[in-house]
DNA sequence: GCTATAATCGGAGGTGCCTCCGTTTTTGAA
DNA sequence: TTCAAAAACGGAGGCACCTCCGATTATAGC
């Protein structure tokens, strides 16, 4: 939040009894894919007139499909959610399982890496609509769940822990200090965590 | 924080070999007590350039003595902590011990009832600087325990609580949720807190 | 294809943020 | 008292936020 006096917003997305015009729903599309780049580069407050700009529409327009920053903010990191969780699919058909995970993994600190810029708007999203959170965090736990299971299944890592162990640890890996060598850090700690799932599993490595 | 893609700042305040020139003492002191007011009005983005003017100085003149909004919101806030905790010796010359930790612990109430407006740039400065947080806090809970160590010592209260617990119970009232009637419920609650207290200590009531 | 109309666009405008720097004031040493 | 240097003042300027509403355009029924 920037501007000083304004009251509250309270405007939620109303449920479009028709579907939007054509015309809409490409430029909104087109912002929310501007939008992610945004985030990503310059942090939770980049510039809307910018990303108006570049979507190639009026600022007027973005105000319209997103009444606030945390709306877009929210599109566009439940947009981000979904495509790791897809991921998740997309990599158990094509590889090992145990490598499927790996990746995924890696993934998941890749992604959380472009979230920390726009801490602070989840924050204050997290405040207003919680809801949002548990649709998205149960989703992440669910993709974990079926990644870790085939490959307990598998054989290819132990089977004495489980998928909400290890989203412990990942959490952990959100919530450690924002240092510069932050993300390489993590990416060794998830190798480390594939490693030790690895040791001691029925199938020999 | 607004500004979008403004670097963060580090600006401290730098000690002073010099005292204050006399006008520049004069004008922050002025914009210390305006802000007070405006904080307390409109929330903790009351805008800064009505603050300048109300205090009669440019925007220049705020900005140079506090480089940042939360600058200036910590003043306030200590200068408020402060002043809360000196009333409290205040309060304990002139009336009874559990009169006056009956009375303190209202205004307790009523304090952070102007605070809650201002809890986002609060938490931001929570982030960057907790240690004003630990002197503050330190300094409420040293003012409340001489209150209930002499109210103990008195008789007009129950010896079996300290002021930790106390304090506890006046932790809740601060995050208890934003309802419309949460003064008048808080000060409700202090009532019988002080009821509680006053319940089976040695001198009757 | 044509048109009425509902939906959407888009940018001007008012406000706030923060910085920068020329001008003014205070200070203290002579 | 005088005056040069140091300190402080203050507002213009550039950018961003968000709202409002006249102009534009897609859509549905003919």
């Amino acid at each position: 939040m920037r501007k000083g006096t304004s009251a509250p917003k309270e405007a939620r997305e109303a449920k479009p009894i028709r579907p939007l015009r054509a015309d809409a729903s490409r430029n909104r599309d087109k912002l929310v894919e501007v939008a992610g780049h945004a985030f990503a580069e310059k942090g939770g407050n980049a510039s809307l007139e910018d990303i108006a700009r570049q979507a190639g529409v009026g600022i007027g327009t973005l105000y319209r499909h997103f009444p606030t920053r945390e709306h877009l903010v929210e599109i566009v990191y439940r947009r981000e959610v979904e495509g790791l969780c897809a991921a998740a699919d997309e990599l158990a058909r094509h590889n090992a399982p145990d490598a499927a995970l790996a990746e995924w993994m890696q993934r998941f600190v890749d992604y959380i890496a472009a979230k920390r810029g726009m801490a602070n708007s989840l924050r204050i999203l997290f405040n207003a609509n919680s809801e949002v959170f548990a649709n998205t965090s149960g989703m992440v736990a669910h993709a974990l769940r079926k990644l870790v299971d085939a490959a307990v299944s598998d054989g290819s890592i132990r089977s004495d822990i489980n998928s909400a162990d290890l989203l412990q640890a990942l959490s952990g890996i959100y919530s450690a200090p924002d240092t510069p060598d932050w993300r390489e850090q993590s990416r060794r700690l998830v190798s480390l965590l594939m490693d030790g799932l690895r040791w001691g599993a029925r199938k020999a490595m």
